[in-house]
DNA sequence: CGACGGGTTGATTGTCCTCAAAGCCTGTGG
DNA sequence: CCACAGGCTTTGAGGACAATCAACCCGTCG
């Protein structure tokens, strides 16, 4: 079907089932999208919380002429669409056909009250999701092309566990509208690192990436 | 002295006193930092609690270079500081002489449980300041050079509350360390949005602009 | 087979950065 | 009181990095 390399069997952990109200009064089901459907909009009312069994999703922005900006990346295990607002910042798609667990959303104000534990979950998955947005941040203001796709790879091979090869799911636009770069300024940094020795591509379609010299990309982080 | 508009007489809100512990157990103090001083930094240890009561400070990021990203600009009232890791995650410095309330900081468990408003209302700043994050991810990955400044305009406008003027505290770098660009860029952007009609300069400093056409500014923020 | 999506690479353009100079204001010290 | 230094801003000239436009390759799928 599609080379995605993160079907990961499923020893996903249940952080999900805490979300909902007690289990007896929510049931948790699964859901497949296929590649490319999305599974909420942008200001859409936030009705579900999910989480992936496998495959994985971009949650973006667009701007009123057609520019992305890809937020983030869910994958394997990540919970989202966790809004305490009543509405979805972001739109969110299925890059890869992907499984997801979803349970419906408590209000806020309810889950606060109902669960002191449950609500300092909410409280370090919201701060989680804050920390990446702030690196994100330096990255988008201050990296220069080389650098963004050496942290992204990095960023990557942390969250895929890898057995020392990357098989990312999403094709070059999507990293470069994660990266806010264009998917040829992304191919020509990938192509110079792996120009450098720092990487090796091994698919036929140069999605799995094995990274040869982590210290190199390391240093380009900065 | 120096003419930093934002001296509004403190109407505070006693957000902070919220945060606090019991308030016989733990007293909130006023500080005062000059123009410059750093009020915390980066991977320190978070003890304490911020809220401004007049002033203007900058939260940051640096690269081993130099290179800096701003993540944003903390107004008279607004709540820094706060983080629930043991240690903060940026750089705070006073970018005008400016006084702060501060108090110590509860550890997040503590906080979690003792209160559930409380609690509540840590996941509602966090949440704020997330949301704030992923607009400027957009911004900063996606926008040109005029849209940034012209955003940046109306995200001042609207949180300084002046009365048709904006009365900016910080200089042309530290715009651009926010917005992902260079002091000179913002002073030309600035310049064309004159050249444009879209603004004014009153001030002899040029920190004091007035929005003479919102419309134009925000069909650039589009 | 041929169309299509995805990826790479080349040539050229353009936006923004860099380097530089000048003006203005403020504050300081003779 | 005035001269001068330093910080901040603007503006210009040139350059660089990434974007744009375009061609081509490859694998998949109808």
């Amino acid at each position: 079907m599609f080379a995605h390399g993160n079907a990961r069997p499923a020893n996903v952990p249940s952080i999900l089932g805490g979300l909902t109200a007690t289990p007896s009064s929510f049931a948790i089901s699964e859901f497949h999208y296929r590649r490319g459907t999305e599974i909420y909009g942008e200001k859409e009312p936030a009705e579900y919380v999910y989480q992936i069994v496998s495959g994985a999703v971009r949650s973006y922005k667009l701007l009123s002429d057609g520019r992305r900006q890809i937020g983030a990346f869910h994958l394997v295990g990540d919970i989202f669409g966790l809004e305490n607002a009543e509405t979805h910042r972001f739109t969110a798609e299925a890059i890869v056909d992907t499984t997801v667990r979803l349970t419906k959303r408590m209000s806020l104000e309810r889950v606060a009250h109902a669960d002191s534990a449950l609500a300092h979950n909410l409280l370090v998955m919201t701060t989680s999701n804050l920390q990446h947005a702030e690196d994100h941040m330096l990255l988008l203001g201050r990296k220069t092309a080389l650098e963004r796709v050496a942290a992204f790879l990095l960023e990557m091979d942390r969250r895929l566990t890898g057995v020392g090869v990357v098989a990312l799911p999403m094709c070059r636009r999507d990293i470069a509208d994660y990266l806010g770069l264009t998917l040829e300024t992304v191919s020509r940094a990938l192509s110079k690192l792996h120009a450098y020795g720092a990487l090796n591509f091994l698919g036929s379609n140069q999605r799995e990436i094995m990274l040869v010299d982590r210290d190199q990309l390391a240093a380009l982080d900065t």
